[in-house]
DNA sequence: ATATAAACGAGACGGTACGTCCCGTCTTGTT
DNA sequence: AACAAGACGGGACGTACCGTCTCGTTTATAT
């Protein structure tokens, strides 16, 4: 058996990847540089990751694990303003703004990139989402015939639309959508 | 001796890019290529455009014309849907969507075309809700502190954020977000 | 129609192979090194040359010329014996050798360049042979049966042998070789 | 406790050495493209040999050593006839003759290599070309102050040169050298 | 017969160069 | 003056190998 994978350069290249994003835009990035930064072989990025793409969804997943395990208060649409003021926060002060703008701009040339995004990122919200609004159907805080899909798709959908057309996200710009959005299933 | 600028050159450019984008993605379009296949010097293009995307919305802008003149028909609910739908079908069935997509990739490392997609389209529709609001608020159609803003944001940013992700856009979608978005208002 | 090739980036690149050969071997040099040292974009050799082995045999060829020219002065041995000393100087005290020895070690496994330096360094030198032989013969200096392919293919082949295997490349040395193959003919 | 040398991979890495000269040219084989073929770890080929071209000289070699045991039957010239007829029907026949247009090759930028080449093939022809001579003049067949070095040169330079050239070697062409090397010595 | 250390297959690693594509600028001659 | 054609210096692509470096896993003595 060979030796096996390197887990130092692995975080040197995810870390270089985070760094340049956050200082320069998608595609004035390339593998060439982020290995040169890493202090890596090209190879040893192509031998890991598909595309430059991949390596980002990767170093930004691992900056969202944290905001997804916020606990269900009892309160759904206070948890979900939690989570969405969370989300804010880390997209305008953490390096996952600009990443996961670099992920959508990627994924609109690259088929496979988009589904790894869907399946990565938006997948496990969607089931989180469905979750959380199960247990408030069940506690009776909301409407059992409730669209809570179309009420996720809004939600974060709006948040997504803000960032990409890089308008302002501030917190206080959640109490609007919350109230239009959550008005009809109290 | 001065010749003016050459209107077939022109459209032969804006054509050549909408059925590039059309059959390939957004990175795998080159402005050489679309010299090459519009029969044009490299240098025409960049006489009259700052960059690739600048071409590519000059192109969707074009197609987007028409869907802005919807008529005020008194029934704003209404008008906003059949808007709304006109949009849809621009998307699936024209070279609207690939192209409106390139935009928003092109844009994330690009600040000048992020604003002038703004400028060229958002701004207008924000224009366009503002005064078609203004005339249902003076005919009792909705409240007068309701927040369109936040409402105009929630629509267009969720058909946004579907084409985006290439998740399914079929009208009967659009039933459950009108609901939802209208709800507290009428 | 385009601009035509530029003559200075043409004599850069071949100044720029001549002077790296003679400092390192032949596969030590690359074509990115080239071009940089020529300060001059990679594609701008590949537009114009195949290989690497055919920047050289251009380069090479250019120094050849003088030799090829020397003139006929009535006595054949003595002519032959004035123009292998001349490529002896021309392999020794310029970057010729080196070059040459490029070319024998790049045509060994790229049939193509081996034709081209068979066709612009040989062939010619055959050729020359062959009318200084017929007017040697005329004049009666020279049997008319001397089998002059084989003594060209001795003359010529056995210094290319002692170029290649960095054998001691004397002009005393001629003496003995020309003793030999002429001792026949005279 | 060692390990000795494994002797089966010895024997693949030589075989697959040869079988891919003969297929490819040089520099299109790989020492890792000979040790997948060999079915062999890199290491295993760079613990026991400096470098490919030294590979191929061992290979080489062992088809070389059948040829320089010719016997002394009296007649100096038919006996180098038939040692060259040999080598011209090891060159043509078998993988021989790729390999040494490889080891030629590589030796024009590897001095290393290119000085084990000459002790492991030319001296040992020189010595042999020597004793060969020594016991001709003393049965009275040669001058006894002919220059033997150069007549080996000329003899065994002008069939490299025409390998290398990739010219025609047939064994009649022997007849017009050996003709003209030894007219004088007779 | 057993332990043990070198040799082995596999292959990851930091690199260099490959040959190609495209960038944005430029030059040339034509319309 | 605008145009088509395309050469130019340059940068990045994704691939192939380089020679070095672990990894376990044979395997042939030296006990």
């Amino acid at each position: 058996m060979p030796a096996s994978r390197n887990e130092q350069s692995r975080r040197a290249i995810l870390d270089a990847a985070i760094s340049m994003i956050g200082e320069l835009g998608y595609d004035h990035i390339s593998i060439e540089a982020i290995a040169r930064q890493a202090g890596v072989g090209k190879q040893t990025i192509y031998r890991w990751w598909p595309s430059k793409g991949a390596v980002i969804l990767e170093a930004a997943t691992e900056s969202l694990s944290a905001v997804v395990a916020l606990p269900d208060t009892g309160d759904f649409v206070a948890d979900i303003r939690t989570q969405l003021a969370a989300i804010l926060e880390l997209i305008t002060t953490t390096g996952f703004g600009p990443a996961y703008r670099c992920l959508i701009a990627a994924g609109q040339s690259d088929p496979d990139l988009l589904r790894a995004l869907f399946d990565r990122i938006i997948a496990p919200n969607i089931e989180d989402f469905r979750a959380r609004t199960a247990r408030a159907q069940q506690r009776g805080e909301m409407r059992a015939d409730a669209d809570w899909q179309t009420m996720r798709d809004l939600l974060y959908g709006v948040v997504e639309y803000r960032l990409i057309h890089a308008m302002p996200l501030e917190p206080e710009y959640l109490d609007g959508v919350l109230e239009i959005v959550f008005q009809g299933v109290r």
